[in-house]
DNA sequence: CCTAATAATTAGGTATACCTAAATCAAGGA
DNA sequence: TCCTTGATTTAGGTATACCTAATTATTAGG
């Protein structure tokens, strides 16, 4: 007798996979390495070939995988992989509006509940919350339908020129420098004139009216996104 | 080298395993048999009995356990039992109050996301719910320190001659039932009329001044749980 | 007190998701 | 074109948490 086969319960893991291959790759599908996913997901290049593999040769495919040329999400892939992000900003939202949470602690609490949370819970919040649209870091909340705008703002680190700028968005990653911003003002709808922006003399910005400069590190620009001030 | 060991994030397994021995225990921790875990968790009494030797033999051992004679809890073993059992219950009466979910669809939620939720988001839904000490079924919700009263209700099964009682708590497992109960008025608080009970002739009940007799099955009737009305 | 039935344990296997070390592939520079 | 280097894959192993089948304990009836 073979052994019952268990209900095809979500996997945490291969849904962190999906996700990683989303954000590496972005909505536009470009092809993703081995070494980035690797990387990005904290686990051996071994250990990514090997879940590669099996996700592409799944009942329902979840990737495109070609041996030494990287991974693309298939249609599934994609699907799921949109359902995880609109899970993790649905619950970050919901941790800051409703409970109250510091927006440096949201990510972590989203970070494990996005892989658990069902249909009815995803529905609930959203009505609650009135169908947000972008999350507390502004950054954009995909739709029930997998529908997911990109931004058109860019990175701190590739403004050119000085100037005056909204902040369209900040990183969710790590609570230690979200807290540093935090404190320096910098949040999405900020107001931020570019004072000094190179590599080699650092990143140097101010807030609203403030005269006052704020130092920034290199990882803490980079996760910066801004839109030209129209005003 | 030896591989890297990873940070001791708690098991869901392991704590569904702790919750079914305080279950079958009680808080008086009557040794609990591996045959009767397995019937509760639904897995084969072989795998109960090697997790058992795990909680036993664990750096900080999660039961107390010898061959052939059963389980009970450790210290630690209660403590986490309980906080599960907490999670458990301030979630089912936050999706029931927060997120208006219908009563039978709590449990299953809660079921998952129990093992997940951190000890923020306890706090905070605790707080939201200005520390309540009841779940939406009746059941008693362990405090911060785990502690937990016990009912002094008694199962309508046990109920030797009719009378009138004041529903302590419902059963929380399964929805189908949890819907019926809801369409006859039966939920805690409501007042109720033992007519008939026992095993041979069934279980029959009134609620409230209504003199429709509503019917019901073993286990149903095993799951509820009455207090003498005082009135 | 012995033994049959039942309960519990041991032995040996599966699948998942990691790991390291050893091969192999691909791509650019000489 | 060839070869070196870095990226990638294969091979073989670990831990968790299940499973079945075979074995051993316990306990209650005769």
């Amino acid at each position: 007798m073979p052994p019952r086969r268990q209900a095809n319960r979500n996997s945490e893991s291969v849904d962190n996979y999906l996700k990683a291959i989303l954000s590496l790759g972005g909505v536009e599908h470009r092809r993703v390495t081995s070494t980035a996913l690797a990387g990005h997901l904290g686990v051996a290049p071994a250990s990514v070939t090997n879940m590669l593999q099996k996700l592409a040769s799944a009942p329902t495919p979840m990737v495109e995988y070609e041996r030494h040329r990287g991974v693309q999400l298939s249609a599934d892939g994609k699907r799921r992989a949109l359902e995880i992000v609109r899970h993790h900003r649905l619950i970050e939202t919901f941790l800051y509006e409703v409970l109250d949470y510091p927006i440096e602690e949201v990510h972590e609490e989203a970070e494990r509940l996005e892989h658990f949370i069902s249909e009815r819970f995803e529905e609930r919040i959203a009505a609650k919350l009135g169908h947000p649209r972008i999350d507390p870091h502004g950054h954009s909340i995909p739709t029930m339908e997998g529908e997911m705008t990109e931004p058109n703002s860019v990175p701190l680190t590739e403004v050119l020129q000085g100037g005056t700028f909204v902040i369209d968005s900040v990183s969710d990653r790590d609570a230690h420098t979200l807290r540093e911003l935090k404190a320096s003002g910098i949040r999405p709808g900020a107001q931020l004139r570019v004072r000094k922006n190179t590599p080699a003399e650092g990143y140097s910005v101010s807030i609203g009216r403030s005269s006052r400069a704020v130092g920034l590190s290199r990882e803490a620009a980079g996760d910066i996104r801004l839109v030209p001030s129209t005003k």
